[in-house]
DNA sequence: TTGATTTATTGGAACGTTCCATTTATAGGC
DNA sequence: GCCTATAAATGGAACGTTCCAATAAATCAA
């Protein structure tokens, strides 16, 4: 059954007694067409049961209305809400963003970004999976077609990048450790093959730099942005001779993990060891204790990166400027009290 | 700069000094090829910088290879699961799947239905947005096009449906709450405008009247499937005269937010009051207590769902069969002790 | 009435592929 | 050498649209 021939313009031509040409017209709202015309094609358009074809229309028109999103963690609540931000500016503007996951995988991601291509889409906002080369957006470039980087960006790149200022929100959370009186402080998860790693990670250096810990006193511990990789920072940390009394995060995966691994040592989070989050994703604000972390905007930024595409593409270019959001510190439990004035010293 | 008219396989067989039925071939790994040709050619693809528009191509073979997922929810990280596991096995069928979020919004589910028909997916899998009106699917049938529900499901449809067991997952858990010693129970959130509900619901009816809870201690309440919902539904109950002394959540978000009601009311969940929430994500186990709660293996139902989808492309039908994936009950630690030899009763 | 102007409609070429039917080249059998 | 069989490459028609240029019909000024 079904699977009958697919009904074409020529069939509604036909069906309402028009040219094809006039119902191209109609298709495309023109003002050219006389009402009782289009309505009578209208007609005959729901009759036949007609599906617009849109692959033969670009293939005159070279301007297709389709949008990549390349995601590197769909499953990440964070990267999730970047892409909600992004569908909301382009629903208003009559564009459907197809979303396609490269699971954090290089791979993965150069398969979809080919096919997204071949799809003809208009342009391509892209969360780069990590350990992405240099060269894998080349092609792209090469072909003009507008890209922005959300989120992440490549290390040496032309292209647009909307992101939030790493930099910033870590010197603020590590000005917080440090104005708590915390003075043997960490650095928990990420690695060196991320930018934002960097990003983070300078903040963090600043601060310390800037209101006198000692470079002994900064303890930096790579591990994977996950529960997991924020259980094993703790733990490592914990066995130390000397360990650390706070730490910063590099995500709220990590943080929770940390405070999870905290517990199971029969420690309080907050008051025995400082934690502080990165992304302020929606369960921060109800983990016990709360977690204090640097609110990024994600909705937000997706939005932005909407509108540079949205703009990119109307003038035809494939430059455009960066735009660092803001961030803040939204401070809850997981630091507990002021140390100096507080329960006196750990550790 | 940039936007050079586009490379086509004319450019490549002038380039190659073929004709461009030979690259045609080349592009199709056609056996028929001089190995040497097809090294000749290969290079001059690389080196005019092309890419295939498949739009083009569909316009002969009417055969694509793209499959559209649509999605109610991303930001709920139970259907980013889903995507997940449907991905995982679309990639090694070669296909890439183009997600598309309806936010819950049966009208940004329908702009987002034709746009994907229009841009010819060979197929959809579809968890339809909650009001989606019985009709909103008839189009796709009428095309011919395979469609499956994952999750959801619609009323009354001859669409096939991959789903957890709901019914009996609440009856499941609704067993252990009784077997706890409860005997007052209570259903939060959910409304009735989800199949989904209905199931669940049913399930929890059946083990109410099956292990002998009278009526008037079945107390229903409706509310939104989110956190918020979650802490609405508990206010309300614990504001009753009799209030119940423990509940079944509509989903794992739901009981979070009772959770967290109780705590703002100086209540300890899993002590003072039971809570079992249903879907298993993965931050059940890490929540303060750990939820109990109805594992239902989303990733994997989204694999099955997308191999059912793979088969029906294949035997070109629109017909197969549902699939009620199994549940299971993970206990944790949100129902507490054994009421009847434990703390004694509450309430 | 005639010609000019505006309003609606239309045919046909083009877009970049695929695939069938041919053609051309290569090899094999006698 | 010729004929046949096989292998490799090719031209042309189709696919379903858009859009330009052209036509047809209706309106208007004189």
């Amino acid at each position: 059954m079904a699977s009958r021939p697919k009904a074409t313009i020529l069939d509604i031509a036909r069906e309402a007694g028009v040219s094809k040409s006039t119902v191209s017209l109609v298709l495309q709202g023109s003002g050219l067409i006389r009402p009782e015309t289009a309505v009578k094609v209208r007609k005959a358009i729901e009759d036949v049961g007609y599906v617009y074809n849109r692959g033969a229309a670009n293939l005159r028109k070279a301007h297709s209305n389709v949008i990549g999103m390349v995601i590197n963690d769909l499953t990440n609540p964070f990267f999730a809400e970047l892409a909600v931000g992004m569908e909301r500016v382009f629903q208003s503007a009559g564009i459907v963003p197809f979303i396609a996951n490269t699971a954090e995988n290089p791979v993965r991601q150069e398969e979809v970004l080919k096919s997204l291509m071949e799809q003809g889409v208009a342009g391509l906002i892209v969360s780069p999976a990590r350990g992405t080369t240099p060269g894998a957006f080349r092609r792209l470039e090469m072909a003009g077609l507008p890209v922005v980087f959300a989120m992440r960006r490549l290390p040496e790149s032309r292209i647009p990048v909307i992101a939030p200022d790493n930099h910033r929100g870590a010197f603020l959370a590590t000005q917080h450790l440090i104005g708590k009186g915390h003075r043997r402080l960490a650095f928990f998860g990420g690695s060196s093959d991320l930018v934002v790693y960097h990003e983070r990670l300078g903040g963090f250096r600043e601060a310390c730099e800037t209101l006198g810990i000692a470079a002994g006193d900064r303890l930096i511990f790579e591990g994977e942005t996950s529960r997991k990789g924020g259980i094993a920072c703790m733990e490592t940390a914990l066995a130390m001779a000397a360990p650390p009394t706070a730490a910063l995060c590099f995500n709220d995966a990590v943080a929770f993990g940390a405070m999870l691994a905290l517990r199971k040592r029969g420690l309080e989070p907050g008051a025995d060891f400082a934690v502080v989050g990165f992304d302020d994703v929606a369960e921060a604000e109800h983990y016990m204790p709360a977690l204090t972390s640097v609110a990024v905007d994600s909705a937000g930024l997706g939005e932005r990166a909407a509108h540079v595409m949205l703009k990119m593409i109307q003038s035809r270019t494939t430059r455009a400027e960066d735009h660092i959001g803001a961030v803040n510190l939204v401070v809850r439990d997981s630091c507990g009290p002021d140390l100096r004035t507080g329960m006196g010293d750990a550790a």
